[in-house]
DNA sequence: GAATGAATTGTTAGCGCTCACAATACGTCC
DNA sequence: GGACGTATTGTGAGCGCTAACAATTCATTC
């Protein structure tokens, strides 16, 4: 009879109903193979009927392995950060890890701070750092850490291994497609200053109007939201039939809010002004008018920063690629239909 | 000298080198009330100085607490769930918990009882399962995992201590609130069959239609995406003038597609058709028109929930509380902007 | 100044597993 | 049939920590 289950069956107990070692168990279980058929079916038939599980803290111990990668976030209810930390997860899985998550509300030095603290104490063997807000990149290369750290969407800038997508390249890709469209200016709509991917898009948009001596127009802000976008876009409506036909929005969801405020305005999208976003959120292609926008591969994101990390952890620092871009990819919808410049559109 | 940090500094070095048993390291770490400030204060300088951690697995095993909870979910890209896990990981951490997340792809019997074996072979003390498909909810009856299990969104049938949010009585807020404005009826775009909160929220809708004496008309199916709510849109259009005047699309998706088919097929909302969703995801404020719809406290579900698989870890099951209903919010907005039945509006 | 008790510190066993090595079994060859 | 090599199994020692208990210190008190 099996002893009560007031306590879960150990290796030790499996063996002794199996009149074998805890190491013949611990064989079978690690698929060595210098077992023979006959004891690895009884073991596994008595592992089967007890219900024994290997006691994953034991183990740990043991090996020096936690298999666990800790990530931390932000904002992770929005499109960007959701998608990447379900790669990020799908990958760690494939590659035999665990991943414990820390959202976090706000990113600053303390709250990473802390966060890193907490999966220290959690026994990661490494940590991916979803952290766009540059503040926070700064004090990772600060930060003393017991274990690696890849850092995502921070720019290649940060003195620690990266991996992003090239935000420059999608704003290049937007601002580009509108100015080949016709229109002779772009605006931009751009998110917060304190986020490095707000920083590179502007610079791509910037970077593009001047390589095709264009002056860059006044540059708005947001904070991301759709509501940010809707009063940028109220101010932008002010500036129709003064040179304004077209904007790039750094992101989809301010864009919507964009798109809400010149209807309102009596504008009309794309044909008084086009309007492209960034992000390719699944909305997107069923606002008023479907969006022009910037898709990102976060799965390829994903498993490159899952890869880059195990490197690190493993010690094959295969130091050239730790820092890693991805191209992003331009998806013309409705809202920038070519521009044809046509007498007597005249808004208001 | 401190030995070369070939190995990370164990409680023993620490005792060593502030002259002090490893015991006594213990309980500085441990906050343990009788220690002299002074040794407390030494020992402090030496771990900050060696950059000392405890081991997390040897800590865990002698314990047997990882204070880890296992996450499984689905479809975590989309707005409640990925609003359900940020607000589970907050509850979680608040309560000095780490969280593991499995998000699947596809929730499956062998999907989910996969990640239960990950999770289980990760240490977790316990496991929220979002699980929303309804097969999947009877495999975790069934399935056999050494913690204890809270299903989040399952609808409260389930043999399985769970938290939901009241989806019949959100969908019954919506209906009424239609019916209210002077609708005569209600038209229903469901989620997947296989949903729980699909199908609370169909109940939920006919149960009012029929206590106001109203035959439920025909029901449409999406599965939750703005794709699907286009489709059946095209198809609500062609009901216009036919008695069609309002529909409760089942999520705010499926509503946003819902509107394009109505926009494109020269449908106006809402003064010839109202809509409804369900979600309040951040992008409905921003719809055209701003959806109506009914807004879910994912932070309360967080917390009731990780409450809930507390009690059951620590053994203290008040059996009462094991099935824990919230209670969903209605938004007013424009999309059902009181309906009042004017002469000459004849859509088609 | 010896006795008493509380505060502080140390000692000893595990927790349940894996690793390195030792021991045994089994077959094969000459 | 004994020697050899290989497949299979067992043994002992940790991994680094906490819990329980034992030992010591220190201030009181009479």
């Amino acid at each position: 009879m099996a002893p009560s289950q007031l306590r879960p069956p150990t290796m030790a107990d499996v063996a002794r109903q199996a009149g074998v070692s805890h190491q013949t168990v611990s064989r079978v279980l690690g698929d060595h193979p210098n077992v023979r058929d006959e004891t690895r079916a009884k073991v596994l038939r008595v592992i089967e009927e007890m219900g024994y599980r290997r006691n994953f803290s034991a183990r740990a111990l043991a090996t020096r392995r936690t298999r666990t990668l800790g990530v931390v976030a932000s904002n992770t209810t929005l499109y960007g950060p959701a998608s990447t930390l379900f790669a990020l997860e799908e990958a760690a899985r494939a590659e035999g890890y665990l991943v414990s998550t820390v959202s976090l509300r706000r990113l600053t030095v303390e709250t990473l701070s802390e966060a890193l603290d907490r999966l220290s104490e959690g026994g990661v063997e490494g940590v991916i750092a979803i952290a766009a807000q540059r503040s926070a990149v700064e004090a990772l290369a600060e930060l003393r850490h017991p274990f690696p750290v890849v850092a995502v969407g921070t720019g290649s800038g940060a003195g620690v291994p990266s991996v992003n997508v090239d935000q420059s390249l999608g704003a290049r890709l937007a601002t580009g497609h509108l100015l080949a469209a016709g229109h002779r200016r772009v605006w931009h709509l751009a998110g917060p200053e304190d986020w490095q991917e707000a920083v590179d898009r502007v610079t791509g948009w910037r970077a593009t109007l001047e390589e095709a001596d264009v002056e860059p127009p006044m540059l708005l802000r947001g904070d991301w939201s759709p509501l940010s976008g809707y009063r940028a876009g109220q101010e932008l409506a002010g500036w129709v039939g003064r040179g304004l036909t077209a904007v790039f929005v750094a992101n989809d969801q301010m864009a919507l809010g964009v798109l809400r405020a010149l209807r309102e305005a009596g504008v009309r999208t794309p044909q008084d002004v086009a309007v492209a976003g960034f992000d390719d959120i699944p909305e997107s292609e069923f606002f008023a008018p479907p969006l022009t926008t910037v898709r990102q591969d976060f799965a390829t994101v994903g498993k490159r920063s899952i890869a880059l990390l195990l490197d690190l952890i493993e010690g094959r620092t295969s130091s050239g690629t730790s820092q890693v871009a991805i191209e992003p990819q331009l998806v013309v919808r409705a809202s920038t239909f070519p521009y044809l410049p046509q007498p007597g559109v005249a808004p208001g």
